[in-house]
DNA sequence: CTGAAAGCGCTAACAT
DNA sequence: ATGTTAGCGCTTTCAG
């Protein structure tokens, strides 16, 4: 009669090998390498593990041994949920676990909310089981990322920052990009324009809620570097028509929520009434303040032109212009850079093209 | 002058431990039970770490002796990327990264392909340094299931399988809304409908592609128990108002495309012209219908009465007759369940509400 | 093809 | 408040 297939004490490879009487190393091969035993025994082996309920090598034991977790670990600084409503954000997850998928890695999402405390031992970004670690735009100084760089393991940036010592990135060139599209804008005639952006610093500055106008010192601190390089893009463009740096009107969003966009909007337009166009350093800031307008009764593009970034697809088939950059693909890459590093061992910048999408919410001011 | 701050080898906590010559434990509990030494000697204990550059105790290894891995795996029978297209699927994986945030867990998404072969020792599944597994919408007989159960960890299930001995399941009442959903139907008058449904197996039937009609026969063997019971309140309802079985056209899509519902509805349309409604198992098939029909001149719902399930935003956005179902809740409370298990221990059955939603999408027949 | 020995890096009892 | 002891479960040389 058969053993009961639960007994009280879990089994290992150690029961499992003193119960056929030959050595771990047997049962260990018959697992691991089946070409070092014969098949006869290695069927043994795999019958008296099911029949003592043996789930094979226990995962966390083989990772202490062969110094390898079998997953990635993706850091992302906003909070998880928000992460999953950012179509951009979701799509660079989507590419990293299909290349995660292909290379039969697992990928952990570690929880690093703004809210918890860095100092905390068990953090999760410490206590993540990982061969490595894709980190999703951070800012220049996210104490996060710190920790992970003190892990002493492999790890590959996305857009940002720009300045982690021995670690690859994948990005675009979030500048060109956006000078391009803000020289399309004012090649259309813009003179007054609002540019909505995301936060430019982990903080906020105090008292501040919702959005505001991003003042010359605000901007002077800029610890995304993305957003930086995007806003530079825009006063290039500026710059180069030969327009006053004060025809442009940045307001922050400290908020990352579906309405942000809208309230971003309201501030830009009544810190600046004769704004004919808003640029959005997102689709999804773009998207809402549409919404806005229209609430409002202002047409775009007849009355204010509005364009985005990211080439989200609903922002797409909502004929949104914007600069679309290929978000799964940076994914992939990411993916990849962790599991085949180059072979020169140092780090590369992986620069991915964009594309300026001349949709239906841009024209001439009215 | 202080010592290179990459040794060689890599500093473990026994190294850190000789170097101030104090034992492993109170290294061990610098880290863990700060209050356990001298706030004195903790300090020199982190310290000399960050001189020697140790990160703080292994992961692998604290993990090996605690038996707590610190994350829980999520296993979706479906390739990652598809998951990542389906909203209602993303809500959910919203749903339990937030639980895993609240509770400083990781969230590890396990790479199981249709295609990764099983035997395979390497298969992620196995590999998973997890306390438990939440299944998201496995078939009855996924093999990978299986070797979840194995594990003898702790599972949770979301929608299907519905007997997992051991596991607690969250879901639906898949009967009864769809049940609801096909009187409003029928209701309306309606008496050809047509139901588009997602893969009933997990095979699919020899050298079938796209979508088909589903024979009695394939009726039979419906490996998603979800599936069935959608039907199945379809069916209820058109029994319950005197309709013949055969006023049912039900058409299995095999692939999970963005078109695939445009497919489907064709496959319909061309196996009985007469039907005035399509009820479609998921909104993501209805928004595809939609397109589909629209393109063929076809008006809703005018013409033809569609209607989804789920509740995703854009379905709603749209005016999608559906089902509402909350996916995200239903994220929340596998997680919950798994960090947070009922103090019976026994497993429960947690049966979420849906709610219909009349939209614009659904009228008498033309 | 199989086995014996030696840890991987850590923490939990149990002293002291 | 700190140290000692004893593994967690596994893989890996290296010999037979």
């Amino acid at each position: 009669m058969p053993r009961s297939p639960t007994p009280r004490r879990r089994a290992t490879l150690a029961s499992l090998a003193a119960e056929l009487k030959v050595s771990r190393t047997t049962i260990s091969n018959a697992y691991n390498r089946p070409d070092q035993l014969s098949a006869d025994l290695r069927e043994r082996v795999l019958a008296t593990a099911k029949r003592l309920g043996y789930p094979g090598p226990d995962p966390v034991a083989r990772s202490l041994r062969t110094r390898k977790a079998g997953a990635v670990g993706l850091m992302i600084t906003e909070p998880l949920n928000y992460s999953f409503s950012d179509p951009a954000a979701l799509d660079f997850v989507a590419g990293l676990a299909e290349s995660c998928e292909e290379a039969g890695q697992g990928l952990l999402l570690v929880a690093v909310g703004p809210s918890r405390d860095v100092g905390d031992g068990t953090a999760a970004v410490l206590a993540a089981g990982v061969d490595g670690f894709v980190v999703y735009s951070a800012s220049d100084d996210d104490p996060y990322l710190a920790v992970v760089r003190q892990r002493h393991l492999p790890v590959v940036v996305v857009d940002q920052p720009m300045d982690v010592p021995g670690a690859s990135r994948v990005c675009i060139d979030d500048r060109a990009a956006m000078r391009e599209l803000a020289e399309y804008v004012v090649g259309l005639g813009h003179r007054e324009i609002g540019l909505l952006t995301m936060r430019l610093g982990r903080d906020r500055p105090a008292g501040e809620v919702g959005a505001a106008v991003a003042d010359p010192q605000r901007l002077q601190t800029p610890h995304f570097h993305v957003q930086r390089e995007r806003i530079a893009g825009v006063v290039d463009a500026i710059t180069a028509a030969g327009l006053a740096r004060d025809s442009l009107t940045v307001v922050e969003s400290y908020e990352h929520l579906p309405t942000s966009g809208g309230a971003a909007a309201e501030v830009a337009l009544s810190a600046n009434p004769r704004l004919t166009a808003l640029m959005c350093t997102a689709d999804v800031l773009a998207l809402s303040a549409m919404d806005y307008l229209r609430g409002r009764g202002i047409y775009v593009p007849g009355h204010m032109t509005v364009t985005g970034f990211d080439g989200v697809p609903e922002a797409l088939r909502r004929g949104l212009t914007t600069v679309a950059q290929p978000s799964v693909e940076k994914g992939r890459r990411a993916g990849r850079l962790l599991h085949q590093p180059p072979r020169s061992g140092l780090p590369v910048v992986d620069v991915l093209d964009t594309e300026l999408v001349r949709g239906r919410t841009s024209g001439p001011p009215a």
